[in-house]
DNA sequence: CGAAACGTTGAGCAGGTTGCACAGTGGAGC
DNA sequence: GCTCCACTGTGCAACCTGCTCAACGTTTCG
């Protein structure tokens, strides 16, 4: 990571479709200097996909929520994290401090449609406990660019 | 967002680089078509971009927290995000339910590294108290795929 | 100091891809 | 029956990609 690949991650945010190419010029150096930073910025784990986003929202799941868990003593993570990944509406999850806890983003077609979520979620008997908060409006939407940035020193 | 749109998602998130016309041989539809329904679907707002996801922790943050933040009455959230946005670690903020309260997820360098932080954002005077939860594993990573497949009865 | 390693540059090439246009087809709705 | 709309298949020029190569400057290290 050096200026170059921040500027050219910043130059590929603000315009993903421009290409290797087009990217060379804007940055003024070799298209092989585009494509071997690219490569290596991939293969070092920085640029871990170029998937299309897609938008809870757009797809008819404009309700977002954040559940944290209280496993049952003995009840591995393992099974509940297999559980929750059953369920579609649950798009993130992961362990947290606290004891014994998970935290899960969940998201849903509307409040009451929330509920079936939920309780989808607490079938698991491993789930002693569960506390949701709705989120209402987002602030900050979800930005890594930021780091690159302090990364190299900008 | 119907069966061939949520396939063709479905593509793009397993090879994002492959291309419309290569999309279009594996998908067995005109080139045409498939660029038709990337446009719709980009105009709609199911696609929200094609840039380049960052790992955090390849960066250099490999530590993940959620605050909690807890907002003296009277104070904006506005001016919270505000002060928030200028915070490069902070990478998602919300309010949520609870009274005049903010959810943020920060990572940091090092667990020490995160009290940093933590201060950082405490610096501003609307905020009245902060709690810290520690993300330890990630169980499922952040994905949207499967939504769009419900969202089509798949 | 000199050699080796490394990243960058600019060039070339064949092949594939894009953006765009066009006319034809078939189904849905009126 | 008619219109609208999406899809299809075709064509074209222009462009881009992946790959290779030799040459050059910097850095590292014996």
């Amino acid at each position: 990571m050096d200026d170059l690949d921040s500027r050219l991650l910043d130059l590929f945010a603000v315009e993903p479709r421009i290409g290797v190419l087009e990217a060379s010029r804007r940055l003024g150096v070799a298209r092989g200097t585009v494509q071997a930073r690219l490569d290596r910025l991939a293969t070092t784990g920085v640029i871990t996909g170029w998937g299309p986003e897609l938008s809870p929202e757009a797809l008819g799941f404009p309700v977002t929520a954040f559940l944290t868990l209280e496993i049952r003593q003995g009840a591995g993570h393992d099974s509940i994290a297999a559980h929750l990944e059953t369920i579609p509406e649950v798009i993130e999850a992961c362990t947290i401090t606290g004891a014994g806890d998970m935290w899960a983003r969940v998201v849903a077609r509307s409040n009451a449609d929330l509920q079936r979520v939920i309780d989808q979620v607490l079938a698991e008997p491993g789930i002693e406990r569960s506390t949701t908060v709705i989120a209402l409006a987002t602030q900050i939407p979800h930005r890594v660019l930021p780091l690159a940035r302090v990364a190299v020193g900008r």
